[in-house]
DNA sequence: TTTATATATGAATGATTGCTCATATATTCA
DNA sequence: TGAATATATGAGCAATCATTCATATATAAA
């Protein structure tokens, strides 16, 4: 009965997932990265970034928004440790903090293409 | 004088970058996905269906909530390809669709560890 | 010092979103 | 067929969020 055999361990997986899902606590770190990333804007400073330094002004400039809105949006990168900052003459340019987030990237935009490959 | 050489390529790249940053159409897949990470119970209802197809009410049980409620989420994760269903006896049965997922969710922890070592 | 420039920040606002509640749909069982 | 069970879905609501506007802070230039 291989039916059956499939359906206890269906119900063993069941069990176990209860109590060994992660806590809030644990994910919460990762959800906050996700949420970064979920914006328009801020994946785009993060991917103008990514090619060199900038000031704040000049990523405004890039993405053709306004001063306000980049600076907030900076804050909220930074807050998460994704960008670093440091005052380079009457400017303060921006860099990406580590190339992990450019990796994350790549494999999402592998699955999208392996994505529409189905049919 | 390096320092101004420094100064030529950070004005080039500028230039370049305005003229490559990609589209927002292209950015849309992307961005969605992010988005549908960014969410504590949706990133649940993934770690729960990477150990073992499940269906809607297994999830709302493993979870806590209602059934509402996941059935809502898992609306999101389909309309992205994220997850597919098939029914099976009289419930409704989900599982991912690829193993990419968590490859990024692999990643991503990889860049929070990194970043508690800074100090 | 004064003035100009670059960036940050707080409040306000419109838009998006996750949940609940009520209900519709669909399948199984009697 | 009719009752029971599983899932989906639409409307409503409270919370979150991205942007704008006004203004504060900080550095550089004159």
């Amino acid at each position: 009965m291989p039916e059956q055999n499939f359906e206890v361990e269906h119900q063993q997986a069941l069990h176990n997932l209860k109590q060994n899902l992660p806590s809030d606590d644990d994910l919460d770190a990762m959800v906050n990265i996700f949420k970064a990333f979920g914006d328009m804007t801020r994946v785009k400073i993060i991917l103008a970034l990514s090619e060199t330094p900038l000031s704040v002004g000049e990523i405004a400039d890039t993405l053709d928004m306004s001063q306000s809105s980049i600076s907030h949006q900076l804050s909220i990168l930074k807050q998460l440790n994704l960008v670093s900052n440091a005052r380079r003459g009457r400017n303060i340019h921006y860099r990406l903090s580590d190339q992990h987030i450019l990796t994350i990237f790549k494999q999402t935009q592998d699955h999208i293409i392996e994505d529409e490959n189905d049919f």
